[in-house]
DNA sequence: ATTTTTTATGGTATCGATACCATTATAAAT
DNA sequence: ATTTATAATGGTATCGATACCATAAAAAAT
């Protein structure tokens, strides 16, 4: 079977201006290395012939894919959306391209999706679970590749990290709920298999209440096909169940605290008078006027951009590439708490 | 600059196997012409040496990348998110893998982003955005690739469209509500620039009210940084004041149903009672306790899945891919109708 | 005027796999 | 016993670009 299409080859482009092929491979990667007057003809014949640039065979040549391999947590909740935006965004203008694997929060599928992103030669490997298996670490080593992990800043990157401290982030919002006066502050996270940010958030919480309060903390186990809203619901549930006089909730992302806040509606408890909330993450969600959920904000696209642009860096010479860039998280207060 | 690592290739493992490579080549891509015990010999070879191989080379060679490349509307509502977990899973199972790109409801984006996209020289193209610029019309027929439209059965589509009829759907949740004795139903979509699906939602509720009450929509034209849920809020307060008798709300989605829904608590209308509400997609959401929104759901998973079968039955010789695949929609009965 | 440097271009080998054809050994058919 | 079919394997050319080296012409330096 010949399905494929005849394309034009560099060939075709060269010999139609022409000129050498390598000069037609000079002007469309480095023009600025070939007169005016070649180029013009060039991108004449370019056009002419409709003649795309195979980054397949050049890749082969150059061994330089310009090709990134993402594994992301999830896709459902759109919080790692931005940062993938900022991600193909900073790629492209490099002329780079993002392949794209979700681990659902599994080091085992992450494992596997990482050995056959490794078939494609990616120039760089992006992760944002937390937690990777013995195996993938070790091949993600021996791979010498630049690897960046994001969302969190852990102690011994792997080669480079860009995002924030969960655990000071977990703290801070806290703080800013006892600096207003609430004590009684319980904190709700999902326990996803292989995932250790919302247990970092956790942390945190527990850092700034200790001795002023015993945490309360509500930890439901993820189940497949319920919503994190849905478990916000359960979550404000149980802790008025088991802690009535509760004051505060911290939820350790803001589709849960949105699943607190319809809860709280239904049942008439009204948001901030007697019952304060705060999320993470500011999803899009956050700021819609009704909602007003005071949260946490953490810049996805930024960091999606900030990693492309240190992939190309490393490329192009930059020979200290930072272990950690912290992108830091700012406190967005609105009408929740 | 060497940076790169130096793969394994399989010229090695065929030496430390004491075979040819193209021996290797069988073992790895059509293990079933391959003597079970020269299998067992590459194997062993493949796991000592560590190799992969290589698609980068393979792609050259046998001009198929097994590689898709994906242009979808947008990210940040979850919208397409199981189209794309579908898709990706779907794909892995034959070896493929996904290039990912956002036009955000823009066809010039789309365009420009096909283009670089070309350069990968894909073996299909899908795209969820409906409408496409002449050029990007007239450079993907000339591709010869098979293009998949997702999310809607367009009239001719360019090779293959995968989705349901959304004209359908809106005329069918608009009935739905019509058999429930609302009379005064108005409709709500946000205006992107180049959507066309809302719109024929709203054609469809158009469609089912005509000759019973005249039409009640109001459009709102996007605006970037306002989050679907927020045009919600702002929806309902529209329609409250120019329409106060209205009973039933139809919303082009599921985050603008849940907007509408927001802001009626705040407002203290009560829903089902005074104001029935659906929305469009089942998005996770949708289904949680509190909520509990009536609303279309489409099976996005499926959709991907169901694309990816057909990528890989098109390069496995079946020559009747179907123009028009319907995947369909179910309207979900849950409290807020 | 001569040497050196810079600019612009081209030729050939090569990247690492698969396609295509050829070959051998073995089993099945006559 | 001979022919034919099948299974298993290998050799060589090739995919379409870039790397590396070489060359010629023009500009700058001596």
């Amino acid at each position: 079977m010949q399905k494929y299409k005849k394309w034009v080859t560099m060939s075709d482009v060269a010999k139609h201006a022409g000129v050498g092929k390598i000069t037609v491979s000079r002007a469309l990667r480095t023009p600025e290395k070939v007169n005016a007057a070649t180029l013009i003809k060039i991108k004449k014949a370019v056009d002419d012939l409709g003649y795309v640039l195979d980054e397949t065979a050049g890749a082969l040549s150059s061994k330089r894919t310009r090709t990134v391999c993402a594994v992301v947590s999830t896709l459902d909740q759109s919080i790692f959306s931005s940062t993938i935006n900022g991600l193909t965004d900073g790629l492209s203008k490099h002329g780079m391209q993002l392949f794209l694997g979700t681990a659902n929060y599994n080091s085992k599928t992450e494992e596997t999706l990482l050995n056959t992103f490794m078939g494609r030669r990616p120039d760089a490997v992006v992760l944002t679970n937390s937690l990777h298996t013995e195996r993938a670490i070790q091949n993600l080593i021996t791979s010498n590749l630049p690897i960046f992990e994001l969302w969190e800043l852990p102690d011994a990157p792997l080669y480079s990290a860009v995002g924030f401290s969960n655990f000071n982030a977990g703290r801070d919002i806290t703080n800013y709920l006892l600096a207003r006066k609430k004590k009684k502050i319980s904190f709700i996270r999902i326990k996803y298999q292989d995932e250790c940010r919302g247990r970092l958030r956790m942390e945190g919480y527990c850092d700034a209440i200790k001795g002023i309060e015993t945490p309360r903390i509500i930890e439901l186990p993820y189940e497949n096909g319920i919503s994190a809203a849905e478990f916000g619901m359960k979550g404000l549930s149980i802790i008025l169940e088991r802690w009535p006089n509760t004051d505060a909730i911290v939820c350790a992302n803001d589709s849960l605290a949105l699943g607190v806040w319809c809860e709280a509606m239904r049942r008439g408890v009204s948001i901030p008078q007697e019952l304060s909330l705060t999320g993470f993450g500011d999803f899009e969600l956050a700021g819609a006027s009704a909602l007003g959920l005071t949260t946490v904000h953490i810049d996805g696209y930024k960091m999606g951009k900030i990693t492309a642009d240190l992939i190309h860096n490393y490329y192009n010479g930059d020979t200290d590439i930072p272990k950690v860039t912290n992108i830091n998280y700012t406190i967005i207060q609105r009408n929740s708490a």
